[in-house]
DNA sequence: CCTACCGATCGGTAGG
DNA sequence: CCTACCGATCGGTAGG
């Protein structure tokens, strides 16, 4: 059975290991690192989970759990095709660029510290949030709003979004949400 | 004085390396695995180089120099802004997912375990190359075939362009070359 | 969750 | 470029 304050705990350790994955890379942190980030002995870990790749695996799948969620929630309130279009733009950059503590960054870019089982598992939830997102596309190009070969603007606008996280300055001139308008605005036919 | 033959075995070390830090990442890759790719003991790489690190670093200046030159050899021959447009697209995708034998995947996901010394060497490489394509897009803008706010449409499609070794696979449908027709159709003002 | 520890492996070096 | 090696560190475990 597992006890309230051992899911607490589980929880503390998955939001440092969210953070300190991100900062150092998933190769770089040490089960040392982590277990001394929420004020535990290193052997303690394996107690709350059996591998570090464990750890791993509940950070990016939190990760793109809280992003599809937020999204089908925005989603949920939009009403015409063009909101929709915005809405997918701005919690993508709101979430990857303002809320995220890590999690989402670990998401994108430690696919190759996975083994094959743990990928597999993952890339459903991460095709979960790519279907909202054609979707949304479809209805766009439909409209007339966007190009309409979809499936290479998907991957074209999540390429060209998740890789603002290598430029994207806090201080700097946009905030995410101002930052999606003006990528829509660069793919939106006028 | 550096002879014929260790230039020669510095290369092919830096052509092992492009290949293993890509398949497996720079931190799985050990001194071991690099020693035996090329027939040496481990404790003779450091007879080239001094550290590990100076091998990724050579890999990068490596993926981006050569990236560079094709594109400003291609670009020479290009006459029109829509010609440059093509090209630009073209070189990026034809090295990328063609000709790379792992030295421009690395480069674009290998950054973080760079030390800040060896980033701003690499950083000053990398802003030449987009620095010809700043120019491109700014033509074209001129031109009135793409968006004008072409800082960030660079950034935009550098951004997707780059996330097309996440998905794209050598067998499908498209070449890299057509690929890059499409992936430009997206953005192009009619 | 701690204590105490292990076997494996790591990047790198000295001396030839 | 090889031989022989080193100190440090790694993820993980047994027993409580």
């Amino acid at each position: 059975m597992t006890t309230q304050e051992e899911k607490t705990r589980r929880a503390e350790l998955i939001t440092a290991a969210s953070r300190l994955f991100k900062e150092q890379g998933y190769e770089r942190t040490t089960v040392r690192d982590l277990a001394q980030a929420v004020g535990m002995q290193s052997g303690s870990l394996f107690y709350h989970f059996r591998t570090k790749e464990e750890m791993l695996v509940a950070v990016m799948a939190a990760g793109i759990g809280e992003l599809t969620d937020r999204l089908e929630e925005a989603l949920a309130e939009a009403k015409t095709p063009l909101e929709k279009l915005k809405t997918v733009f701005r919690v993508h950059l709101d979430t990857l660029l303002g809320d995220d503590k890590g999690a989402l960054s670990v998401l994108l870019y430690e696919w190759p510290s996975l083994s094959d089982k743990a990928r597999t598992e993952l890339i459903k939830l991460r095709d979960a949030y790519e279907r909202d997102w054609q979707q949304v596309l479809d209805e766009a190009a439909a409209a007339g709003l966007v190009h309409s070969d979809t499936r290479l603007l998907r991957k074209l606008l999540l390429g060209g979004l998740h890789w603002t996280i290598q430029w994207y300055k806090a201080d700097g001139s946009s905030s995410p949400k101002e930052l999606a308008d003006r990528m829509l605005e660069l793919v939106l036919k006028k």
